[in-house]
DNA sequence: CGTTTTTGACCGGCGC
DNA sequence: GCGCCGGTCAAAAACG
């Protein structure tokens, strides 16, 4: 995005938010190359001046993309201030009355011993449910205050379902692709993930895999993947919920870099050969990795060049514009940099700064 | 032998 | 109330 960005007059900010420069030299190769399958068409010469043509025209299109991406940033961006604000008001108001242990009981409720069909199990359901999907706001973009809602709320009996549904964990999805011929419902993403369900779903005859995070036992981080249903060589990764603990230890610059120093980390999956173009796709607040996502979803956005309809095309922008609104606006180092960026230059613009 | 995956059964929410 | 459906559990199997 940084070319097109630093050109704009209304958004040349010069923002150092940490987006490597290097990362730019992948970036042609998944847009230029439409991310072709078939292997008879990978090994064909690459035809120099139609390429640059088509570049061009790909890099024009994307510019068009970024900047409405970049609008759309700048709304988040906004709301976001908005939002916190508006929560830290709640947070101030509502700590006299619920201080303390909703936050921390996030940890007891994923014991492993949890049955549902227990009925003393309704009790600790009638206070888990909210609480338990928030465990730190630390992030921010999840709705921290609304679990303290929801159990005042609760009390009263109907305004509890409505309020749930509106607090639930925070859900960003994940347009992946992946190779049609990998059976595999699996996403790297650095984090490590453990399998406890799979189920066909009516509306997509591929079956969905649900996944726990691992890493942490207490991580209440929940992923369901499954394959596109227009488009199988897209897998759609749904992320619910926020991970309470950083990354696995193991190569931690295994998405920095090229992966293969991965050592327990890539045991997770090891059959899984290391697809640098389909790992590393999470939002997780990496820069490196927000770029990487944004290949992703463009490589599948035009595989084949044209399998995805218009419709699914369009979803997958509308929800990358979101997931890289909510990856930047949840990076703190990237508000303050867009802070300090901001007030850098509106001081400067300003025609009386004394 | 410990961990992960598989898979059928179960549960609860929701629409009719 | 009933059936459908998505999500989860947990025993068994597979794997390293």
């Amino acid at each position: 995005m940084d070319p097109w960005i630093s050109s704009q007059p209304s958004l040349s900010l010069d923002l150092h938010v940490g987006l490597p420069p290097l990362s730019r030299h992948q970036a042609p190769v998944a847009l230029a190359k439409p991310k072709v399958l078939l292997e008879e068409n990978f090994l064909q010469p690459l035809k120099k001046e139609p390429e640059v043509a088509a570049l061009e025209t790909e890099l024009q299109r994307m510019g068009e993309e970024n900047r409405r991406l970049a609008e759309a940033l700048t709304a988040v961006a906004a709301k976001y201030e908005a939002l916190r604000s508006q929560y830290t008001e709640m947070v101030a108001a509502g700590a006299t009355t619920t201080t303390g242990p909703s936050s921390t009981s996030e940890g007891g409720s994923v014991s492993p011993s949890r049955k549902r069909k227990t009925s003393e199990s309704l009790d600790t359901a009638a206070a888990a449910p909210g609480a338990q999907q928030h465990p730190h706001g630390l992030h921010g973009g999840q709705h921290p205050g609304g679990a303290a809602a929801d159990q005042m709320e609760c009390t009263s009996g109907e305004p509890c379902k409505r309020i749930r549904e509106e607090c639930k964990p925070k859900v960003s999805k994940l347009y992946v692709h992946a190779d049609p011929s990998d059976l595999s419902l699996v996403v790297k993403d650095g984090y490590q993930w453990r399998k406890y369900g799979q189920k066909v779903t009516k509306d997509n005859p591929c079956p969905r895999a649900y996944f726990r995070c691992s890493f942490a036992p207490a991580c209440p981080v929940k992923k369901k993947v499954q394959r596109s249903a227009d488009d199988n060589t897209i897998l759609v990764a749904t992320y619910e919920g926020e991970h309470n603990h950083g990354q696995p230890p193991p190569a931690p610059s295994q998405q920095a870099h090229d992966g293969s120093g991965a050592s327990k980390n890539a045991a997770t999956k090891p059959p899984s050969p290391p697809r640098p173009a389909a790992a590393a796709a999470q939002a997780a607040p990496h820069h490196p990795q927000l770029h990487q996502q944004q290949q992703d979803v463009v490589a599948a956005m035009s595989v084949g060049g044209e399998p995805v309809g218009a419709a699914a095309s369009e979803l997958i922008r509308r929800n990358l514009a979101e997931q890289m609104a909510m990856t930047l606006t949840r990076d703190p180092s990237f508000k303050a940099a867009l802070v300090t960026a901001l007030s850098g230059r509106i001081l400067e613009l300003s025609p009386t700064k004394d």
